[in-house]
DNA sequence: TTTTAGCACTCGCTCGTCGTTAGTGCTAAT
DNA sequence: ATTAGCACTAACGACGAGCGAGTGCTAAAA
């Protein structure tokens, strides 16, 4: 499993390097001839040949059929990101690009995230990607609620990841300020700190004591409480730009298409995918290489994380072929995904470390 | 551009019926002779060819070379559904289905159209859709706020056609409840019945007033409402089983797939067809027939309003190809819909009357 | 021992041909 | 007005030839 890196030669990997950027290019198998035409190598074409054939044997390269050029392999891809990728020098008209996103002032974090993967995928020409993900053990802490009328309020719940949450209730009594003002203190006093599962029977019947035994109403909300607690550890995933994937030939079949649509559809695969990474570097997930998703079987994802005050509060990413020009999507996703977090307050890290998993 | 509707003799309607249906079937261009066997037409082919002939001069058909047999035009389509469509009967397990739906309470007009629209999907298998539609002129009838910390608050609105948002405002200076029940008084007393366009200057400078001349605050709060206000007439367009347009075969190439998607991508469109229609019935858009939405050429949209206390709070349908299975998906979204329509408290239409547009 | 030139071979791709077939339009007979 | 019959059309699938890009292998050169 553990790739033989050490073991290639320096001229493997120039050559492995040259036909993977080849083929991003072009999109086509790459053949002995181009690489010897094209690149600084001096070598003749029956060695690249030879060559070839040994990356082959190492799971790197792949053929589809004889007498076809040689496609990198997923494991190829994956060896090229970790160790062959030269980094990419953005323009500066991206870079101008990520700027003036940097202007427009947001204040809502779904707005900044869905707006972010809108410009990663106008920066990338693949599908951009926001996801707030999967926290596990929210709790509420803090309840407010404003009266609409006499028998109807909105609740809102400022929950532990900073997320606020609001919901109608409508009761079957009649409510006043007074009663809320009663219900948001007692809420504030028993209902905070816990998270869905946690909420007993006994919270309710304390809380009931406290409403004066309005169990109606105490009922009715905490029924919507238990909704907004699942809802808001549910994790979110909108997609931005679907209409790009169709200008890879890898996606004009149904076949391929149609796993990536059923995946985002389904969502939970992607959503749990990159939940489960931590850290704060970009990360690529080639194909469905480490076997958890098998969803995106010929699709590439890449993302980083979106930090804020040190917790991670979101990703953006983008969805494209497994010929992905990675280094320039490297580069964007890493400096867009850098800026959104510093814009969320986040300290700006200064050392330009390595950004692979 | 007016249909012939009465000029067409019986059999025409008969013959176009017949192909219509045949081709939502099996997607192929269908013959004289097919025609002539599976109907109780009992005419020869030769008679059902000229039929088809002077039908295909209507505009009603078209055939896709010469030898094919003959396709139905958007107008054939249309004279169809406006005219010959028969009435579907749902199937018990439907409508199970769809009381199922209706059993899951659920309080958020948004969760409730976006259910709506996944149920939808699956039960016509076609692409489903929710959209909130545009709204002209929303005003905010409440304001409310609550505390988060020293520095930051929840500003809580209640727009004028029942929506409610939220937003996260983080103030330079200190804010406690005593300032913030000052604003929100303010706000309610100065800033409410007033769209986007209608806050002055002066409506600001009436808001320093009242908050001892602290424009900072202020400035910062009537930012958030302006793009609070924005937010809220801006229409929201959400789609479900994208993936099921990949089993008819006319979204197979790239050319229509792309077109569909582009437009779901930009919204505007889509959004900007179905706010302008009103009424309570189902509606169906068949391609690009009124010409004003060029971009869903090879579509057919059907969707139907919700309503909800009189007022138009939303849509759901369906985006299939141009052979949809009209019957079905109507009598499916007219039956949905109005129980969706119902669960928010809009009363019951009894006359089951006609539904098309 | 490594590299390279040369060569036979493979296999997909593109044409053109050809027969088949489903469908038409037209005409003449009913 | 309808229908039977017939000639015609165009898509479709199969077949085969020619092409070309690319390979693997071998034997010679470095």
């Amino acid at each position: 499993m553990s790739l033989p890196i050490g073991e290639l030669s320096e001229r493997k990997k120039l050559i492995l390097k040259a036909i993977v950027e080849a083929h991003i290019r072009g999109g086509e198998p790459v053949g002995s001839k181009y690489i010897t035409e094209s690149k600084q190598l001096t070598c003749s074409s029956a060695t690249i040949r030879n060559e070839m054939a040994e990356l082959e044997a190492l799971g790197l390269l792949e053929q589809p059929h004889t007498s076809a050029g040689r496609v990198p392999s997923k494991r190829g891809y994956r060896l090229y990101v970790d160790t062959l990728l030269e980094e990419y020098a953005m323009t500066a008209k991206e870079i101008a690009q990520i700027n003036q996103l940097m202007k427009i002032k947001m204040s809502e974090l779904d707005q900044i995230l869905d707006k972010a993967s809108k410009v990663a995928s106008s920066l990338t020409n693949y599908t951009g990607f926001a996801i707030k993900p999967r926290a596990h053990a929210v709790t509420v802490t803090k309840y407010e609620a404003a009266l609409i009328d006499a028998h109807s309020f909105i609740l809102i719940v400022v929950a532990s990841n900073g997320a606020v949450k609001t919901r109608n209730v409508i009761v079957e009594g009649e409510v006043d300020d007074k009663i809320l003002a009663r219900l948001t203190a007692a809420l504030n006093e028993l209902v905070t700190g816990l998270d869905a599962e946690q909420i007993s029977l006994s919270t309710i019947i304390a809380l009931e004591n406290r409403m004066s035994g309005d169990s109606v109403l105490v009922n009715t909300v905490m029924k919507c409480i238990y909704e907004m607690l699942s809802d808001l550890d549910g994790g979110e995933l909108k997609v931005s730009g679907l209409d790009r994937l169709l200008q890879y030939p890898e996606f004009a079949d149904t076949e391929n298409l149609g796993e990536l649509l059923g995946a985002i559809e389904r969502k939970d695969e992607i959503l749990d995918l990159v939940s489960g990474i931590d850290g704060e570097d970009v990360n690529v997930v080639i194909g469905s290489e480490d076997c958890s998703v098998k969803v995106i079987n010929n699709s590439t994802l890449v993302f980083k994380p979106i930090r804020s005050h040190g917790k991670t509060v979101g990703a953006i990413g983008v969805i494209g072929p497994l010929r992905m020009d990675y280094a320039r999507v490297l580069a964007t996703l890493d400096s867009l995904g850098g800026n959104v977090s510093h814009l969320l307050g986040e300290p700006k890290v200064s050392d330009k470390g390595d950004k692979h998993d």
